[in-house]
RNA sequence: GAUCCACUAGCUCAGUAGGUAGAGCACCUGACUUUUAAUCAGGGUGUCGAUGGUUCGAGUCCAUCGUGGAUCACCA
């Protein structure tokens, strides 16, 4: 049935069977004076809690609410399975107890319909934690008819446009939220626990800027301007530690005008952390002092599954820098590289795409992604990125063609991206002023001007180390799912019709 | 954007060689006062994703389109 039909006054013709009986059942409540969509309910224990404290509170009564999942029906007494969010309770609904008119209108419930109830805890004979439900009410009818008991909701098109369905079968889809919100939860905790400040920056930018991807674009009717939406939170943040917040983060969404993957979606979630007076390197222990923590408050432990494969989070993660990867995995030493002849070379070899107009910088992270990225299972920083992908990171006191910046990957992916932050305001406009050159040459990434930035900078930004997690690929490792999507409670999906 | 795969009842799926559309659960009728995938007897509830085409005849073959998934590209 179309949202159309579902909203119209249809007659109950035009229902398939199960939304006509439905429907039925519903006024045949309503004839009796039961209301179908009730109003409040206290209960005054979950469902877990009534299993779990069975030895204290056997023989009393406890009201309780949820949702019906299954209906055992032996005549005169009926097994109710019921659902929230902590577990599942077995109810038992007897004649003998409700009354004639009471269990007439337990024969008009179904499955799906959201019950509150009050009765005693008792144990079957087989064992298994009861309520005996001595009356019940409706809070709410279901009009439509959950999805099989035992295979659940599979058609992920059908998860993932109606979530709400798949939460009511999937138990495990349920725990996959919840976990995702402890996981933000422990983050957070980690932060304040170290002084940082939680702020909030726009999500609207005149300039789209702090990393290099497509924004959406939208309008300002009042301002008649065009805005975009924030693709990273970077530069508001870094504004505030010139304005001397010292340790801030935000956690929030960003919006990337990109292609959607198992690794992808338009809008994902990360966290941005800035510390004044800290260095790359303070951030490195820091991310993965984070991630083993929550994975600790979380899971119980820095030893994880993902994907059948074991990678263990307990810091120190291995630290080595983007030649030396390339050296691991491919035997060529491209620290040797002295010119864009030589680094060509190397790539054509490799068999690593590039383009005419790439630089030394840009060939040797294209053969790093190529080569080295599939290789880092285990957690791992590589560090030493060259200056030409780094717009914003701070060149290193030795060499000044790579930057002090570092990324995370696990399981081939990268979970993090810091680094010293550029505080030079002379060297950023350059580095801009390079960034708009390729913009005009046709790289719609690369970074747009951004003057009131530099005129920040300008004031003086102390030396800072920053960070961004992204929250979603995290979440996906914490929970072990295999899609962005699994993790994201309304994935974008084409509109339908 | 490219390639491959999928789309059949509310859900999960079968459908042989092109010949009257199937099963389990759910649902409906009846029996049943401790079941738990309850059981027993009976009932099939359908725009086979859409539109064309081939054919005496299409769920099945062909074309186009739609939606989704996987891989790739882009990216985090």
């Amino acid at each position: 049935m179309t949202e159309n039909e579902a909203n119209s006054p249809v007659t109950a013709e035009e229902f398939n069977e199960l939304l006509r009986v439905r429907r039925e059942k519903m006024a045949a409540l309503q004839e009796r004076g039961i209301e179908p969509f009730g109003h409040r309910f206290d209960m005054t224990h979950h469902l877990q809690d009534v299993v779990e404290s069975f030895s204290d509170l056997e023989g009393q009564a406890v009201k309780v609410a949820g949702r019906i999942m299954a209906i055992r029906g032996h005549g005169k007494t009926s097994f109710v399975d019921i659902i929230d969010l902590s577990g599942r309770l077995q109810s038992y609904f007897r004649k003998d107890v409700i009354g004639d008119d009471g269990y007439e209108t337990f024969r008009l419930l179904d499955i799906g319909d959201i019950l509150g109830i009050e009765g005693i805890v008792f144990k079957t004979k087989t064992g298994e934690v009861s309520i005996k439900v001595s009356s019940f009410v409706l809070l709410s009818k279901s009009l439509r008819p959950l999805p099989e008991k035992w295979h659940g909701l599979k058609d992920v098109e059908l998860r993932y446009r109606q979530r709400y369905v798949d939460l009511i079968v999937n138990p495990e889809v349920r725990q996959n939220f919840v976990l995702r919100s402890n996981i933000i939860k422990s983050l957070r905790c980690f932060l304040d626990d170290r002084g940082f400040l939680e702020v909030e920056t726009p999500m609207m930018h005149p300039i789209a800027g702090g990393a290099a991807a497509r924004p959406f674009i939208t309008h300002h009717n009042a301002l008649d301007m065009k805005l975009y939406m924030r693709i990273a939170p970077e530069l508001y943040l870094k504004r505030l530690i010139v304005g001397g917040l010292e340790k801030v983060y935000e956690l929030g969404r960003v919006f990337r005008n990109e292609g959607i993957s198992i690794k992808h979606n338009p809008e994902f979630t990360m966290v941005e952390i800035y510390q004044a007076y800290a260095d790359y390197q303070d951030l490195m222990q820091l991310t993965e002092q984070a991630i083993a923590k929550i994975a600790m408050d979380v899971l119980g432990t820095t030893k994880i599954t993902y994907q059948g494969q074991e990678i263990d989070l307990t810091p120190p993660w291995t630290r080595m820098t983007m030649s030396e990867a390339i050296l691991k995995y491919s035997g060529i030493d491209f620290a040797q590289v002295e010119n864009i002849e030589q680094a060509r070379e190397i790539a054509k070899k490799l068999h690593v795409d590039f383009n005419k107009q790439d630089g030394i910088g840009k060939i040797l992270n294209n053969v790093f992604e190529e080569i080295c990225e599939k290789n880092l299972i285990q957690p791992t920083f590589i560090i030493g990125h060259p200056k030409e992908i780094s717009p914003l990171a701070k060149s290193n006191k030795d060499n000044p063609e790579i930057t002090d910046r570092f990324e995370a990957f696990i399981f081939a992916r990268e979970m993090a991206n810091g680094f010293s932050e550029l505080n030079d305001p002379i060297d950023q406009k350059e580095r801009f002023i390079k960034q708009v050159a390729e913009r005009e040459s046709g790289d719609d990434e690369a970074h747009m001007m951004d003057e009131d930035y530099v005129t920040a900078l300008e004031y003086g930004l102390p030396p800072t180390g920053g960070l961004g997690i992204g929250i979603d690929r995290l979440v996906m490792l914490l929970t072990d799912s295999a899609s962005i999507r699994d993790v994201i409670l309304f994935p974008h999906m084409r509109q339908r019709d």
